[in-house]
DNA sequence: TAACTAGCTTCTTATATAACAATGCATG
DNA sequence: CATGCATTGTTATATAAGAAGCTAGTTA
């Protein structure tokens, strides 16, 4: 069972845009500084998801927890942006979603050093003096795994939820064989 | 010297450590 | 009232991905 906490999509209008006068027109949820940063930030609400759009009309959502959540205030992006005439329509050319980060457990306490000799010290890393969780690279998948002694794991990098419950389901079996 | 590439910035999110800052409370 | 210890809070460390723009370094 892994429980998603952050999707990263990305999109494009197809358009140049004026950030500009796009900022100072939805004042009251864009915040725009480009001597900081190219990307204007969209947000609907206090701990809604994140949305930066660029002046080349492409634009990336982080911070939803779930696939649904991410299509959401895509959508709600794209009304906005169509209703004040910035856009013909709300519709864009293309929406993907790029990268899952997941939460999940073993349901018991790891012993990080023994783990790391057991899968293979080519796909780990694990210095604990600089950071406490051991970082997996499974040679069969799309995606990174961030082992605590907790039980506790993290697993990000994938473009989608199956991805990750299979590089989480043969982790948890590869923990069985090697701990029995 | 121009063109190109690589690396960094910003942001999000869980996880867990240490190191530090700042505050609270009690005792002398 | 001042000092000491404890607690709470923030920062750093590491991971992935997208985006634009800047800088630094290399190469022709």
């Amino acid at each position: 069972m892994v429980e998603v906490v952050n999707v990263v999509a990305s999109g494009s209008l197809g358009v140049e845009l004026d950030l500009e006068a796009i900022a100072g027109d939805l004042d009251s949820i864009v915040d725009y500084d480009p001597d900081k940063y190219p990307g204007a930030y969209f947000r609907f609400g206090d701990s809604a998801p994140l949305i930066t759009l660029y002046r080349t009309g492409k634009y990336i959502i982080t911070g939803a927890s779930s696939e649904k959540e991410a299509r959401t205030v895509r959508e709600e992006f794209l009304n906005i942006l169509s209703g004040r005439k910035i856009l013909p329509s709300a519709e864009d050319d293309w929406f993907q979603l790029q990268n899952y980060v997941c939460m999940s457990e073993v349901g018991e306490n790891l012993n990080l050093s023994a783990l790391a000799i057991g899968l293979g010290l080519e796909v780990t890393e694990y210095e604990p003096e600089q950071f406490p969780g051991l970082v997996y690279r499974p040679a069969e998948h799309d995606c990174v795994l961030l082992v605590f002694g907790s039980g506790k794991v993290i697993i990000t990098g994938a473009t989608s939820i199956q991805d990750t419950e299979e590089a989480f389901n043969t982790f948890q079996k590869r923990i069985v064989d090697l701990f029995p």
